[in-house]
DNA sequence: ATCGTAATGTTATAACATTACATTATTTTT
DNA sequence: AAAAATAATGTAATGTTATAACATTACGAT
């Protein structure tokens, strides 16, 4: 079992083919199941893609309105609803904004690392996390369904140079 | 070193007795540090330990409202600001709301336990989970600086009951 | 073709949170 | 004790995030 989903990517990184490769996955896995991932949902799912960074449903929705006269917050927020239910993006708690998942093809909840500097985010599905936590809240009686980790610091690219900025 | 600040409580326990304690456990930190607990600061800690469920700001601003005419969402907020940064109260990113801190004698972030079926929330600040996710995040070359752990399940007493309403 | 369901459009509003500036209260300095 | 400085609160407006409610359109199945 994967337990990094997505890592932090280098600056410069070729960022088109991680938009092409989630939404293949998209296709796929709506394909799979008989859901239809329309032009709309698919260009929401583009522009939470548009960077490794947490991205706020309004400025979805801003950038959607260019393109699409009409578009109102029930218009994002469905998108949004549809492709978290599908495992396509992830909600950040602590931020109120989306990310894309890093790997939609398992359902997951995730465990995120996000950078102070540049915002970018990094995914995991550790398992050993997830046990641990488990055992800590069952000597409290407590049956975990769903666990929200979101950790806040430093990241790989950011860490490594005097200044975090790009 | 605790590792529960707060466990589930017993339906109808004494809860005038954790309201004292928190009152009071406040009273000593302000005190220490010379920091002022004014009356609206130490109403709102009141009533953020209404309950052992996370509340809402608003809900506390409409109750301040009963007793105190002119409370402004600003008048909630700058208390809750202030609580929060003395380590009196958390706050629920995933619920937009608060609960008081089990023990506020010593700064902490917390990690949160959170009953679907009864709101009750227990509080841990567990090293092990602490430590183990520090080690995976650094596996990524992330440093981390804070955590957001909130779990979602079924408490102690909701868990043992065939039905989880008081 | 029509029917049922899923998706989207549209308007309005609810819920959560902050900014900015005025005023009052408290502490510190003189 | 008066003045100055600082901290806290009052007040109005606004910004931000999210949902409710109902109408319409698109699509797939028979």
């Amino acid at each position: 079992m994967k337990r990094v989903l997505m890592p932090f990517k280098k600056r410069g990184h070729q960022h088109d083919k991680c938009v092409d490769r989630a939404v293949s996955a998209a296709e796929s896995r709506c394909a799979e199941r008989g859901l239809r991932l329309t032009k709309l949902r698919r260009r929401v799912l583009e522009l939470i893609w548009g960077r490794h960074e947490p991205v706020k449903a309004y400025e979805v929705l801003e950038k959607l309105r260019d393109e699409h006269k009409g578009a109102a917050p029930p218009t994002v927020y469905r998108a949004l609803d549809f492709l978290q239910k599908e495992g396509l993006v992830h909600r950040i708690e602590s931020l109120n904004a989306f990310v894309g998942c890093g790997e939609p093809t398992s359902a997951h909840l995730g465990q995120f690392l996000i950078c102070r500097e540049c915002g970018s985010v990094a995914e995991m599905d550790d398992a050993e996390i997830t046990s641990l936590l488990a055992a800590k809240a069952g000597t409290l009686g407590f049956q975990v369904d769903s666990e929200t980790i979101e950790v806040k610091g430093l990241c790989s690219e950011c860490g490594n140079t005097a200044n975090g900025s790009t």
